[in-house]
DNA sequence: CGGCCCCGCGTTTTT
DNA sequence: CGCGGGGCCG
């Protein structure tokens, strides 16, 4: 083991392996082997005799852990099956099941898709006689959702004056109630959403302090991957745990913090030395992944950001070749343009298809890239988007699951109690509802009591009711003790949608016949799978839902043996490296989007995506963007994303003529000034306003071809950086005249301070800085 | 009750 | 443009 870390790692990441007692905090750069580093460090934590069952380690996808465990074991034998690993959702989830009648809940409550708690928002929305448009059910689900990340329970909702009174200025005085009403729904139908996996997790904790010591007792060691996207109700949930022994390890980089916009803080890791105040840090800022000009570029383009935690992320590796930058004239032409770009460089390279990934900012672009892959005759897959588990095939065969699991599942019952049809309409659907919402019981409660004269529905109708009543109950009778997929067959049988399915003989019809056999194939796949870990585990339906409750877009895809090319969005691009990576849609309006330009705050996020998008690259990376594009079904014109213009020139080569200049006054108010502490960045034209009265030396050169652009100064150029010496009077492009105070040499660069006249004391990386010496 | 048609709206991003 | 929801008719 010694020889091991000794050997596959470097200074820093061995000590941060090494340190496996008390609080730590590892800031990892992209690509500076995180992913390793928290893998050794399990191995060594294992081999120097910490047992499996007392680490915790959380992961960003159910993916990311099984790879690790493999690795683990490979590395030691089959001592990884025990650390309980995976994501906080699917190791929260496991938890609350075990404790679940603490809560007054059953371990088999369902965990609810964001389709399904809209859907119950909207129905508690209109049943309150409320106005839709007044109250859109997207809008109120997003603000229960943050709620609930803040741990804001409807009760302490209620307690907050300020937030009632917001609430009926925004003529929304009835949210407190809808919220509260979906959490006694949800509750009586034993069923949470994905933000009570974390809120319950908290409430549990809080309210039984026994429960709390077990797991305390248990988890030893903790570890946390991707920290800077970890939200407020998982933040406590570690500190508690860790509240003990604070044997925790945090991995994380501020500049790829992405999801702030579903309720992550990247305040967690500056506030990680107040919570444990005798942590110790590494900065792993060495970037094994990408070339030279691709990681300079990627920090040029995010030193733009204000808000940022000080490090110097370099790469020993070559140079590389300069990004591409295409300027397509149309979103169509931008597709072939990437398409042929493939084409060509696997001709040139024979890199497998694996080895290529398109990503965009939304998942409404892959359909143009698609076919123009298509077109071409190239391979491809699609992360994400609407996935395999949301056909409605596929929701449907899994709403019987979910019913024979938990019978109080009020959307799954709405949802097949009428397919395949057993003559049970709408109007009978909402009399059941109405009387079961009166009761304060679930339908399924409703329906197997005599209560369901009340309805007033007449005898046939009951009478078919009934019998739907008799076919459930005898698919949960064997919950318990039959395989999931046995169980599966004969749902898909017994139920008649295996009939439906089969008489429908249209091309649509026989895909989704293929699909539903897909589905207990996959039932099938993930029961061997647990039955490699645990040959004598019983693999029950309810084990299997859990599993595609919480799939990521990343778990969802299946590994197939023919190579292709990827396409996703950057979200769902996070954690993985390509060795070529293409960016497509880098535009105003679309990356960054429209939504985000208003602040700097949400502007940073996008910038940090983008960041996360170009890190993605091993060795070539492509950037397109069009001049128009078809959205919301008309043609839309936008200019190049002022991201590209973030990115130092010098790292780019511009195919297809040069870049118009865009002026937005936006730019120059969000990045400017500078953060005074971090190394000075780069002086771009964007930080000028539009009637900039001199074109500056940077905008006419981006004019210009890519060849002058850095090889041979011209008359208004920067002088060569090793002609500087201290004491000479520059000129830079906006500080004006300076005095060069000191030079200094990093990494493989100079540092000067200089003292402006007008602007005062400036550290500045002369690659960046162009300065002209002024005899 | 079920099927068909029309209208309105959406694009951030996801566990 | 494409999807989902709502309304109308058979």
């Amino acid at each position: 083991m010694e020889d091991i870390l000794k050997r596959d790692l470097n200074p820093t990441q061995e000590k941060a392996v090494r340190n496996i007692q008390g609080p730590s905090l590892i800031i990892a750069g992209a690509g500076s082997g995180k992913t390793r580093v928290l893998t050794y460090r399990i191995a060594y934590m294992l081999s120097k005799g910490v047992s499996p069952s007392s680490i915790l380690s959380l992961t960003f996808t159910n993916k990311a852990a099984k790879e690790m465990k493999n690795r683990i074991r490979s590395m030691l034998g089959k001592q990884s099956a025990d650390i309980q690993m995976g994501t906080f959702h699917s190791i929260f989830a496991g938890i609350l099941r075990k404790e679940a009648l603490y809560l007054k809940y059953t371990r088999y409550f369902t965990i609810y898709d964001v389709t399904d708690s809209k859907s119950l928002i909207k129905k508690i929305i209109t049943g309150m006689k409320l106005d839709i448009k007044q109250y859109p059910p997207k809008e109120i689900q997003g603000r229960i959702s943050k709620a609930k990340n803040n741990l804001m329970t409807p009760e302490a909702y209620r307690n907050k004056p300020d937030l009632i009174d917001q609430d009926k200025k925004r003529q929304q005085g009835a949210f407190i109630d809808i919220y509260e009403r979906y959490s006694k729904q949800c509750r009586r139908d034993n069923v949470m959403d994905f933000d009570d996996l974390l809120v319950n997790t908290n409430i549990l904790f809080r309210q039984f302090p026994d429960v709390l010591a077990k797991y305390q007792a248990q988890f030893q060691y903790i570890l946390v991957d991707e920290y800077q996207d970890t939200n407020y109700a998982q933040y406590l949930i570690l500190k508690s745990l860790a509240a003990v022994h604070k044997n925790i390890s945090v991995v994380g980089d501020d500049a790829q913090s992405i999801y702030a916009f579903r309720g992550a803080r990247i305040e967690n890791i500056l506030n990680f030395k107040n919570d444990y105040p005798n942590y110790k840090v590494y900065k792993l800022e060495q970037n094994y992944r990408s070339t030279k000009n691709i990681v300079n570029a990627a920090n040029s383009l995010i030193s733009c950001n204000r808000d940022q935690i000080e490090k110097q992320i370099f790469s020993k590796n070559e140079d590389g070749i300069r990004i591409k930058v295409f300027q397509a004239s149309t979103d169509t032409e931008e597709a072939l343009y990437v398409a042929d770009e493939i084409f060509v460089t696997q001709n040139e390279t024979h890199k497998s298809l694996d080895e290529f990934t398109i990503l965009y900012r939304t998942n409404a672009q892959s359909r143009q890239l698609e076919e123009a892959l298509r077109k071409k005759n190239i391979k491809y897959k699609i992360y994400g988007g609407l996935s395999f588990y949301q056909r409605k095939e596929i929701k449907d065969l899994l709403a019987y699951f979910r019913l024979t699991v938990n019978p109080k599942d009020n959307e799954a019952l709405k949802r097949i109690i009428n397919y395949p049809s057993r003559k049970i309409g709408l109007k009978t659907i909402e009399k059941l509802e109405e009387t079961a919402g009166k009761h304060e019981i679930s339908i399924w409660e409703l329906i197997t009591r005599p209560t369901i004269i009340e309805t007033g529905l007449n005898k046939p109708t009951i009478n078919r009711i009934q019998q739907f009543a008799i076919l459930m109950h005898s698919f949960q009778a064997k919950v318990d003790e039959t395989e999931a997929f046995v169980l599966a067959g004969e749902i898909l049988k017994t139920s008649g949608a295996h009939f439906d399915l089969l008489n429908d003989k249209s091309p649509e019809g026989i895909s989704r016949f293929e699909n539903v056999h897909e589905l207990l194939n996959g039932i099938q796949d993930y029961t061997d799978e647990k039955k490699q870990e645990n040959e004598n585990a019983m693999i029950k339906l309810g084990d299997y839902l859990e599993n595609v409750a919480l799939l990521s877009t990343q778990d969802t895809m299946k590994d197939d043996n023919e190579p292709k090319v990827s396409l996703m969005t950057i979200h769902a691009a996070k954690g993985l490296e390509f060795d070529n990576v293409y960016i497509a849609g880098v535009e105003e309006d679309l990356f960054p989007g429209r939504m985000s330009t208003f602040s700097r705050f949400d502007l940073e996020e996008e910038r940090r995506l983008f960041y996360v998008a170009m890190t993605r690259a091993r060795e070539k990376l492509v950037i397109t963007h069009a001049g128009s594009r078809y959205r919301f079904g008309s043609v839309q014109f936008n200019d190049p994303s002022r991201f590209i213009k973030d990115i130092n020139p010098e790292f780019i080569e511009f195919e297809g003529g040069a870049l118009p200049i865009v002026n937005d006054p936006f730019d120059a108010m969000f990045n400017d000034p500078p953060a005074p502490k971090a190394v000075e960045k780069p002086v771009r034209s964007k930080l000028r306003p539009k009637q900039s009265p001199a074109k500056t030396v940077m905008e006419t050169r981006r004019l210009r071809p890519i060849e002058k652009q850095s090889v041979s100064p011209e008359v208004e150029d920067a002088t060569d950086t090793a002609a500087l010496a201290e004491g000479q009077t520059v000129k830079h492009a906006r500080f004006g005249k300076g005095v060069i105070l000191s030079l200094q040499k990093a990494n493989n660069d100079t540092k000067a301070v200089v003292m402006f006249e007008q602007h005062g004391e400036k550290t500045l990386l002369l690659k960046f800085a162009k300065l002209k010496l002024i005899d």
